[in-house]
DNA sequence: CGGCAACTGGCAGCTTGCTGCCACCCGCTC
DNA sequence: GAGCGGGTGGCAGCAAGCTGCCAGTTGCCG
C-alpha cells in the first residue's frame, strides 16, 4: 500500500485475509466499526479469522455500531453481550441501516465493504488521512447519536404495527381521540382500544406518561 | 479522474474549484453534505463560487447537515434559513462535530475535505461506488438523529420552575391529578392549575402530546 | 392601615377519555 | 352449513380532566 492514492481494492474475503489480516493484529489504540448486523460482510469463519485477531493489545478500546437488526438474532445477540463482558463497547443504531460495514484502525486505516462483484464482495481498504477523518467524524456523529447494546436491551422497545405507529402519531399531534379516529378511518371504539393497547404495551397509566415513554422508545416519527 | 482507484487528491481550494467545479454544476438528483458549518473548508468566495452552481437542476434534492455552531453566527444562520426557504433541506447534528467537510453528489461523487497542507487544504474525491456507499450510510444514520434547522431553531427548551418540574416528574409517574396534588401538597385546582400552565409552555393540546415534549426537552428527569 | 394585585381552593358544569356490553361481521375449520 | 374465535362499532355509564366563578388569603406599596 504505497503512492499518492494509498487506496486499494480488494476482491472477496479471501484476499481480504489474506493482504489486510495483518491490519487487524496491528490494532494498537482503537478498532472501530459500523454495520448493520455481524453477518454485514463476512461469513463466519472469515470474521471469527479476522475478529479473532483483535484483541490482544492492551489498551486497546474496541467500539462496533450495529443497528436492532442484529439483536433479532440470538446468535448475534449472544455473542454481542459476550463481547461487551470482556469489555468491547457496542451500541444500538436505530437512526440507519449502516448496510456497508466500515472499519477503522488506529484512526490510521481504513476499510469498506462494498457490493459483491461476481460473486465476491469488494472491499476498500485505505489509509488516506483526509478520506478516514472525513468517515471518522461521521462515525463519531453516529455513535454519540446511538444507544449503549445493554441500555437498549433493557429498554427493549415493544413492538409496533404500521397502525399502531399511525396512532402514536396522531396522539403525538394533540388530537382527540374523535378527530384521530375520523382521519385513521376507525370507529371511536375502535381508536380507543388501539390507544388502550397502546398504553399496556407502553406499561403506563396516564396519556402523559404513555407520551413520555414513546418518545423514550422512538416510536414518534 | 480515471483507474481503478477512482481517487484523487486534490491540494487548495483553487483547484478544487478549477478541477472539480463542474462537479456542482452536474448534480441532478442529489447533493449532500456535512460540515461543522459553513466556513469549515472555504474562503467565502470559494464557497459562493462553488454552491452558487448547484440550484440549477429541476428535483435536486439538496441535504445538508451542520452542527449548532453554524447556528452561533448570525450571518450563517440567516444565509441557512434563506436556504430553507428555497427549498434546501437542513438538519443540526448535536452528536457529532463534523470537522471535515463530506460532500456526496448524485452518490456518484465524493468530495472529502482533509487537513491544511502547507496553506492549501487537501481535498480527496473520489467516485469509488465503495467508498461513497460506505460514506453515505454513515452520512444517512447521522442525518436521522439530527434535527431539522427550523425544528431546533424552535424548541427552545421552555423555563420551568422546581415546582413545575416537580409536577412533570408526577404526571410522568402515571397518578392522577388528585394523588398528584395530595403528593405534593397542592390543592386539586391549583394542581390543575400548574399542569394547564405546563400544556401552554410545552405548546401541546393534550397530555400525551405534552409528554413527548416534556421528554425532548429533557424536563423528566 | 387600606387598597390592590396575585394566588388559592372549593364547587359546578362540561368535555374528553375509558371500558363493558352486545349485536353483527368475517374468516376458518370440521 | 354450523360453530367458533376474533374483531368492529354503537351505546351507555363512569372517571378523569378542564376551566370559569367566586370567596378568601397573602404580600406589597403608599
Amino acid at each position: 500500500m504505497s503512492g499518492n492514492q494509498q487506496v486499494i481494492t480488494i476482491h472477496g474475503e479471501q484476499e481480504l485475509v489474506a493482504r489486510a489480516g495483518h491490519l487487524f493484529e496491528g490494532a494498537r489504540s482503537e478498532f472501530v466499526c459500523a454495520a448493520t448486523d455481524l453477518k454485514t460482510w463476512s461469513r463466519p469463519t472469515t470474521r471469527a479469522s479476522m475478529a479473532g485477531r483483535v484483541h490482544r493489545a492492551d489498551g486497546l478500546v474496541i467500539r462496533k455500531l450495529y443497528t436492532p437488526v442484529a439483536l433479532a438474532d440470538e446468535e448475534q445477540r449472544s455473542h454481542l453481550l459476550e463481547r461487551v463482558s470482556v469489555g468491547a463497547r457496542i451500541r444500538i443504531c436505530r437512526t440507519g441501516l449502516l448496510q456497508h460495514e466500515t472499519i477503522i484502525i488506529d484512526r490510521r486505516v481504513m476499510i469498506l465493504a462494498g457490493a459483491e462483484v461476481a460473486g465476491d464482495r469488494e472491499f476498500t481498504v485505505t489509509t488516506s488521512p483526509t478520506l478516514i477523518s472525513g468517515v471518522y467524524a461521521l462515525f463519531e456523529a453516529t455513535w454519540e447519536a446511538a444507544t449503549d447494546l445493554t441500555a437498549y436491551l433493557r429498554s427493549d422497545p415493544p413492538q409496533v404495527d404500521a397502525e399502531g405507529r399511525r396512532v402514536l402519531r396522531a396522539l403525538g399531534e394533540g388530537l382527540t381521540d374523535e378527530a384521530a379516529a375520523r382521519r385513521l378511518g376507525l370507529s371511536l371504539r375502535t381508536y380507543r382500544r388501539r390507544v388502550a393497547e397502546l398504553m399496556r404495551l407502553l406499561d403506563s397509566d396516564s396519556r402523559f406518561q404513555a407520551g413520555v415513554h414513546a418518545g423514550e422508545f422512538g416510536l414518534i416519527s
